[in-house]
DNA sequence: GTCCTGACTCTTC
DNA sequence: TGAAGAGCCAGGA
C-alpha cells in the first residue's frame, strides 16, 4: 500500500531527517503548508508503523517531549533509539532540543 | 453517509 | 503567569 497523500509527504520529510537530529510535528506541518495540521502529522505517524524507512522517533512535539514514545511498543524504545544517535533524553524530553532541532523549512528547502 | 477520535499548536480568558 | 478552548485533516466505526 502506497498512500499518495498528505501522509506520503510527511513520510518523505521524516525520512530526510539527518542522523542525530530531530524535528517537531509543527515544523513538518508548517513545511507542508499548514502548521495547524500538526495533529495530522501525528496521525500520519500513527500510520507509519508499516514503514521502517520512517524514523518516527525523530519526530517530537514542540517542547522536545517524546509524546509518541508509548506507540513504539516500549515507553523507552523511542528514547533508546534517540540516545543511540547521540541525543540525550531526560524525563522523556530531549536535552538541548534546539541544538539538535532540524528545521525542514530551512534545511530541506 | 455521519460522527468521533487522534503521537499538536496557537490564541485568548 | 497559568489554564482552557478552538482549529486543522484523515481514518475508522
Amino acid at each position: 500500500m502506497e498512500p499518495k497523500s498528505f501522509f506520503n509527504d510527511v513520510y518523505d520529510v521524516v525520512r530526510q531527517i539527518p542522523f542525530g537530529r530531530v524535528t517537531s510535528y509543527g515544523a513538518i506541518a508548517l513545511f507542508l503548508g499548514s502548521k495547524l495540521s500538526a495533529r495530522m502529522v501525528g496521525w500520519a505517524m500513527n500510520a507509519c508503523h508499516g514503514m521502517p524507512d520512517v524514523p518516527a522517533h525523530r519526530v517530537v512535539n514542540r517542547d522536545g517531549v517524546l509524546s509518541g514514545k508509548h506507540f513504539f511498543g516500549s515507553p523507552t524504545a523511542m528514547q533508546e533509539l534517540l540516545e543511540a544517535e547521540g541525543i540525550r533524553i531526560e524525563n522523556d524530553k530531549i536535552v538541548g532540543f534546539k541544538k539538535v532541532f532540524w528545521n525542514p523549512s530551512e534545511e530541506l528547502l
